[in-house]
DNA sequence: AGATTGCTTGACGTAGACGTAAAGGTCAAG
DNA sequence: CTTGACCTTTACGTCTACGTCAAGCAATCT
């Protein structure tokens, strides 16, 4: 199977402007050993892989996961297929913990979108009694 | 009805305990006007009220909410009582849009979790292999 | 050739969210 | 009355996640 129509690449500034970052983004995100772009002498060339592995980054931002434990997870996306039985093991356990965690965010996020929306039935209710007592 | 035993209320120190937090924490927020405890002379003194309010900003910030997010809402949970009209409807607006991107990272999360669960099969799964190969 | 455009690596700056002394007031116990 | 355990404010320090120049290399347009 011989790779045909090559896959599309991206430069930097490319990517940037596709995900909605800056470049300092992306070479931060390098640094911080987040992603690897091939490098083709020093210029950076992005993958498909790498352009996953960004929008999976950026989810994770989204709702409130800091850098390191991003990081952590795509790390353990590579390990995942280990050799070593040991290693899979402490894997599984960190990844139960994280499960955990995150079931926890999902429902501080729920429980607040609840009082949100109780807000603005307030607000709606507040509106009613206006519109009653004086119809202008 | 005269207020029997009167309610429980914390000091600083104290409030910082139960609720996992530092007393710089809540001086921070409510130097930040996120919080608002009453002041005897010059010592704080914090009621239920803000007890319950500290309870839904952690909430907020563990699913990374920033402290400005939250303070919006706050502010909003006492707006919701106005008497003015146009007041209302630009609040409405706004518990809209809120409401829109808390289930967006809603939507982030609930992927992200899929992810992780995903690896945790892939690690199992990678588990299953050894054993069948080399029953150690 | 010279200018423009886009890439690179430093290196310093900044906003948000606190941490961490420093310096001092207050009150009960010894 | 001093010690200890709290409380206070003021102010500078720190970590994270980038922003913002600066200086320079490489390819392309004029």
């Amino acid at each position: 199977m011989p790779t045909k129509a090559r896959e599309r690449t991206w430069t930097v500034s490319e990517l940037a402007a596709e995900l909605g970052v800056t470049t300092r983004t992306l070479r931060f995100y390098e640094a911080e050993g987040l992603i690897a772009p091939e490098r083709r002498g020093t210029v950076r060339i992005f993958h498909a892989r790498d352009h996953g592995r960004m929008r999976l980054i950026l989810r994770g931002k989204r709702f409130g996961m800091s850098l390191a434990e991003i990081r952590e997870i795509v790390e353990m996306y590579d390990g995942a297929a280990s050799s070593e039985r040991r290693q899979l093991e402490v894997l599984l356990v960190r990844l139960s913990e994280i499960s955990q965690d995150l079931k926890q965010r999902s429902s501080d996020l729920r429980r607040t979108l609840n009082e949100v929306e109780t807000v603005a039935d307030q607000c709606r209710s507040r509106l009613q009694d206006l519109a009653a007592s004086d119809p202008a």
